[in-house]
DNA sequence: ACCGGGATGTTCT
DNA sequence: GAACATCCCGGTG
C-alpha cells in the first residue's frame, strides 16, 4: 500500500491513467471482534475504467482553484483519501485525492466495471435497465456504491476503511484513450485540456 | 438514433 | 442569485 500512496502524491494528470484497472471497494469487512474476516459476498466493488484529472490551484475547473472551503478541504489533505461532493441537487461524485498534503489535486472517478455486489447496485439504481448502466457515470457509480458526503475524507489505503482502493492484479489496460473532460463550462481556460482517460473497448464508460 | 429540458439543493459570489 | 465535474425522460426522425 506504500507504493500506491507514493503514486498518488504526484500530479493528478500523471496519476489518472495509472488508476485505470485499479479496484474501488465499499464494505465487505467483517464486524467488530478478533479475527474479523473479509466477506466477499457483502462487498460492492468495481474496476475503474474512466477518470478525469483536476489539478487544483492551476486548474479553474477544479473545486480547489479558489483555495480551501468547508466542501473541498479534503483535497488539501494527504493523498489517497476520498473526496465526495454533492452536485445538481441530487448527485454525488467521488474523487481520489492526489498531491502531497497541503497541495490540492484529485482524480474524478467517472466509470466502473462492476465486479461484486451487483444485486446491491441494482436495488439502488432502479432506473438502470442493463448492468452496463449501473456505474457508467460519476453520479451513477456513487449511487450504485452508496457513496455520499458521509464518506468524504476516508483513507482509501487503510485496510479497515469503509472504502478502499486496491491493486487487484488486473494490470495496466491494453489500450488507453485520452480526451477532454466532460461537463465543464467552455469559458474555463483548462476546459479543453485532454485530462480525461478511459479503457478502450470497455462497455462501461460514460456517455 | 439524437436532442431538449426539468429535477433539485448546496456552495460560493 | 447564479452556477453546478449529472441523470433521466419524453419528444422527434
Amino acid at each position: 500500500m506504500k507504493a500506491l500512496r507514493r503514486l498518488l502524491s504526484d500530479d493528478p494528470v500523471v496519476v489518472a491513467p495509472l488508476l485505470l484497472n485499479k479496484v474501488l471497494v465499499v464494505g465487505g469487512l467483517g464486524g467488530a471482534g478478533a479475527g474479523a474476516a473479509v466477506r466477499p459476498g457483502a462487498s460492492v466493488s468495481g474496476r475503474i475504467v474512466e477518470v478525469e484529472a483536476y489539478r487544483g490551484a492551476d486548474d479553474p475547473a477544479s473545486h480547489a482553484f479558489r483555495g480551501p472551503t468547508p466542501r473541498n478541504s479534503v483535497m488539501f489533505g494527504p493523498p489517497g483519501h476520498l473526496y465526495v461532493y454533492f452536485t445538481y441537487g441530487m448527485h454525488h461524485c467521488c474523487n481520489i485525492v492526489c498531491r502531497p498534503e497541503g497541495t490540492a489535486g484529485a482524480v474524478l472517478i467517472r466509470a466502473l466495471a462492476p465486479l461484486t455486489g451487483l444485486d446491491d447496485m441494482r436495488s439502488r439504481r432502479v432506473s438502470a435497465r442493463r448492468d452496463q448502466d449501473l456505474c457508467s457515470g460519476p453520479g451513477k457509480l456513487c449511487q450504485a456504491l452508496g457513496l455520499d458526503r458521509s464518506f468524504d475524507g476516508v483513507d482509501l489505503l487503510d485496510t479497515s476503511s469503509p472504502v478502499r482502493l486496491l491493486d487487484d492484479g488486473f494490470g495496466p489496460p491494453a489500450e488507453v484513450a485520452i480526451g477532454p473532460r466532460i461537463g465543464l463550462s467552455a469559458k474555463l481556460a483548462t476546459a479543453a485540456e485532454p485530462w480525461r482517460c478511459w479503457v478502450v473497448g470497455e462497455s462501461n464508460v460514460s456517455r
